[in-house]
DNA sequence: TAGATTGTTAATCGATTAACAATC
DNA sequence: TAGATTGTTAATCGATTAACAATC
């Protein structure tokens, strides 16, 4: 065991990968090498070993680690057995789309609400519950326990809605938005910008291939 | 301008950011400076200038960089003009979302054709086409020029489907399925794990707050 | 000219990898 | 015991930041 309080983000950020894959090979194999988790998420052995020694030590020298052992402790740090809820700001197809994703829930992820704007949709059904005004956000937030806002708005919409949202005492935001919002530091913010992924990806493209 | 043929993924993947800025403050300013640009993406002005010195000199010594130039500069780096072809693989809500993604037409990026295996949606229409058959994939790719393969498939098929996109000599994936695929290196693969990002996320919350 | 801001190099910081003693 | 593999420290590598001469 190492010093806690101070677990870079970018170590943070793979333990879901490795706990994703142990939770794939429970019951398949008892045991696994740093070696060949690492294979399978390529990465290296050396940075598997590194990671997880920031938590403790969960191995066997000699040996390697018990699957479902390690997976359960990677878990509990996760915190995948914790019910956490979450809201969906924007009910278009994005919106839709996570609020009948079906893995959320395996891990402890609940949806608590769904907000949007247009008074056409407001009131329709969506999975399980009722669109709701997003004129209402702020006191909902306020009112109930929610961990997170995922924001799948149109961009000129979304730092209103984080500004709601870091103002009505919820920390954690979503944003699928192309836009990059400002957050006060205390508020965690994770971004997709999907158009940005595939514009770098497509760059790679036009090099790969070619030279050398 | 200095060597290129080297440049850091990670300085490519912030030049979408600094696009996408620059983009939305056409007309609005005739000019920016390396700090102000920075405080809007949560960068440094150190590192904005860097970046964009790996491709030349886009400003002007005590003035800064014109808004218009650096931003038609950039998006010509990422080829934005440029007309390019994806596929959708997997049409439950996510691939539809992305089907209807409006965003992407904008920087060049075209949807050519979406695949699933469920009979039952086969041939239906969705977004200007219609849904085929994922058996016809391999051949699809082979006949048609398309640069980049979306996965919005459940986890078990993923592998599957990206073993027929490496085979069939496209060589771009992004992939939405919860699962590590292995790929040749050659192929340019991006990950986008919902999951993972939120457990990662809902980790900090634990500990913000709290502590110190 | 004086003030501002770039482009670039050097210094710092942090992350990854290598190495190996400990030990199952 | 011999072989394997961990946990941890040190070495390397790469990314960020600081500093400043160049110059508009």
């Amino acid at each position: 065991m190492k010093k806690s309080g101070s677990i870079p983000d970018i170590v943070i950020e793979r333990l879901p990968r490795y706990y994703r894959y142990l939770r794939s090979q429970l019951g398949k194999q008892e045991k696994i090498s740093s070696r060949i988790l690492a294979e399978h998420l390529s990465a290296s052995a050396s940075q598997v070993r590194h990671d997880l020694s920031y938590f403790g030590g969960f191995g066997l020298q000699g040996y390697g680690y018990r699957v479902e052992d390690l997976c359960r402790k990677i878990g509990r740090i996760l915190g995948v057995e914790q019910d956490r809820y979450y809201v969906i700001v924007g009910a278009g197809s994005l919106g839709k789309a996570i609020a009948n994703y079906p893995i959320f829930s395996e891990v402890g992820f609940h949806l608590s609400a769904v907000f949007d704007r247009n008074p056409e949709i407001i009131g329709s059904p969506l999975a399980g519950g009722k669109i709701g005004d997003v004129s209402e956000l702020g006191k909902y937030l306020e009112d109930k326990s929610v961990d997170i806002v995922v924001i799948t708005a149109p961009a000129e919409a979304a730092q209103g809605i984080a500004d709601i949202t870091c103002g009505s005492g919820c920390n954690g935001i979503l944003n699928f938005a192309p836009v990059d919002l400002q957050v006060p530091e205390n508020v965690q913010l994770r971004n997709i910008h999907l158009t940005d992924m595939m514009l770098a990806l497509s760059y790679r493209l036009q090099r790969s291939g070619v030279v050398d």
